[in-house]
DNA sequence: CTATGGCCCTGGTTGC
DNA sequence: TGCAACCAGGGCCATA
């Protein structure tokens, strides 16, 4: 599912097919994607208006609006569970398989851009600031503010179990269940860990490896399960060879043979190995 | 503050 | 073989 990885991967390869395109217009097949504003309102403030910028916060494509060379908006995309952006041309036109699941589409002066999003999940949204999207996330994990110290600290706050924790966007923004699995498995801690619970040791690996993983993933352009994910090219991710736990339940640990055990924690498919990542004192464990 | 559970969606999988 | 039930999952919301 996109994470921070398969977001950056997508940001990076539309933009050079965005940046300075006009915008010409806008169809809307699935009017929630644009999370409550009218199609007609929509395409009001879009239409005319240049991409100045593509960039990425958390797990949203951002995109910066200019109307005669000032700000006027900006389109954030949220790929959620099942969403794919494409830039369509004559020289590339969009999968046929994919047509029928294109819920936005952009008119460029050069190509169109497709929101395609099998489950309706994703979101498609006009902002008229910035903040309005991103004012309530955490620190990027891969950004300079989310030094060691400022996250011994932060875990010290909370008293929350590790997995629903990383999973909660104000608190970091970008990781999902993948990388959170595999970031606990390569730091050996097991998801119910309590954030308040951790010594300088645990944390310092926490920290380390949460963006070991994510820069891992982004070099191979993220991780593609079954037929989610795409690339805007097309392509599938490769990082999912490289999974630890995710999705290897009963299968041998790679570090220590033990099985991968999966359980429940706070609705959300959890995948760990029991020597590796030992069960901390008082944790219940719900069945699978 | 933290935890829990429902909701939105659909294609694929499972069960009988 | 056919079909219904079930499931995954990110973010948001209501409730306890």
């Amino acid at each position: 599912m996109p994470e921070l990885p398969e977001v950056e991967t997508t940001a990076r390869l539309v933009r050079p097919d965005l940046v300075g395109r006009r915008i010409r217009g806008a169809e809307v097949s699935w009017e929630r994607t644009l999370g409550g504003m009218s199609p007609a309102v929509f395409e009001r403030r879009v239409r005319g208006a240049r991409i100045a910028r593509v960039f990425r916060r958390a797990k949203y494509i951002g995109m910066a609006l200019e109307r005669s060379r000032k700000p006027c908006g900006f389109l954030f995309v949220h790929l959620r569970m099942s969403g794919r952006l494409v830039v369509e041309s004559k020289r590339r036109p969009l999968e046929p398989g994919a047509v029928p699941y294109v819920r936005v589409r952009l008119d460029l002066d050069r190509g169109r851009l497709a929101f395609i999003d099998v489950r309706k999940f994703g979101r498609f949204v006009f902002a008229e600031r910035e903040d309005d999207v991103t004012a309530g996330l955490g620190p990027e994990p891969l950004g300079e503010t989310f030094t060691e110290d400022w996250f011994r600290k932060a875990l010290g706050a909370r008293k929350r179990a590790l997995k629903p924790l990383l999973l909660d966007q104000s608190f970091l923004a970008g990781l999902g269940n993948i990388y959170v699995d595999e970031s606990l498995h390569r730091s050996r801690l097991h998801p119910l860990r309590r954030s308040d619970r951790l010594d300088g040791a645990a944390v310092k690996r926490l920290h380390r490896e949460i963006r070991a993983t994510l820069r891992e993933a982004m070099e191979r352009e993220g991780s593609s399960i079954d037929t989610f994910y795409r690339t805007p090219e097309g392509q599938p991710g490769q990082y999912q060879d490289r999974f630890q736990v995710y999705g290897r339940t009963g299968k041998p640990c790679r570090r220590c043979g033990r099985a991968i055990r999966r359980i429940v924690v706070g609705q959300r498919g959890t995948h760990f190995c029991t020597r590796c990542q030992p069960t901390p004192r008082g944790a219940t464990i719900s069945a699978p």
